[in-house]
DNA sequence: TGACAATAGGTGCATACGCACTCATATTAC
DNA sequence: GTAATATGAGTGCGTATGCACCTATTGTCA
């Protein structure tokens, strides 16, 4: 018996996380930005301009965390964020241009990691699958 | 359109798991030990004396990862650490007296979390989405 | 308006993750 | 037996993760 027979779905879920993360870093790597990354900005650039805690519920993420996770980017310069004018005690984020156009170039390789993973894994069984994750985070969400 | 519905499988994969994790850690937290670290000392206990090179091989994990994981753990006298006789080269890891009550504590606890993930999931359902996370991470393991 | 509550965000701390690089020991080739 | 190689492990660095606690600002209500 392996540690990967072990039933436990954090376990499992935990594993499966950090090959997929490593496969899609390998493949985005090249682009100059992490997965994660590409992931914030993409959302960014879509729902641009947000704040903090707005940006973390899109990404269904700890607050805190994201903050941290902002200041690579934006030390590379890919969004800029500034504090609110109406309410001061927010930050606002918005990606930059350069911001743009990195995740433009991160897009090509990472629908090729869509991609590559479909082909091993089949097509429908991996949206079955995403289905299937999105419901197991649902259900352990307080 | 959310975050969540990007069809990236790293993403998908990634929030899962920190959700999954983060369910678990809350359901364990009493036994005074982490869900990774459960999962670490479980597989000592079972295959005790192992290298850490073996013991990355078992979690599916890097080796330098694994290695720093293992510091809390052997901190806190749950795991013992030793050099080798035969190989100098070795770390022998096992568990200790401590860490065995510790880890049949906590494996009262992760029962009720696998038991909670599982009725409000559905069990097949589970065990299915499981097999294809494993399934998952094979298929994109070099 | 002034006290209090609510909200946005930041910081300290600890764990988790993996890459590049280095050191020490062991093995192999000759 | 020694030089070259392979292997086990450690370290520096940077990112990812979240909890407890803190400050600053805003909103509310008497």
């Amino acid at each position: 018996m392996s540690a990967l027979d072990i039933p436990c779905y954090s376990f499992t879920a935990r594993h499966a996380s950090r090959h997929l993360s490593q496969f899609y870093e390998h493949m985005i790597a090249d682009s100059g930005i992490h997965a994660q990354q590409f992931t914030i900005l993409a959302i960014v650039k879509n729902k641009e301009p947000l704040t903090i805690i707005e940006l973390a519920e899109e990404l269904a993420m700890d607050r805190t965390t994201l903050a941290r996770s902002l200041h690579p980017i934006e030390r590379d310069g890919f969004i800029s964020i500034s504090s609110g004018t109406k309410d001061r005690r927010n930050r606002i984020i918005s990606i930059t241009e350069h911001g743009k156009r990195q995740l433009e170039l991160a897009s090509k390789m990472w629908r090729r990691a869509q991609a590559e993973f479909e082909s091993r894994f089949g097509i429908e069984r991996a949206a079955r699958l995403r289905e299937e994750l999105r419901a197991a985070a649902d259900a352990v969400s307080f």
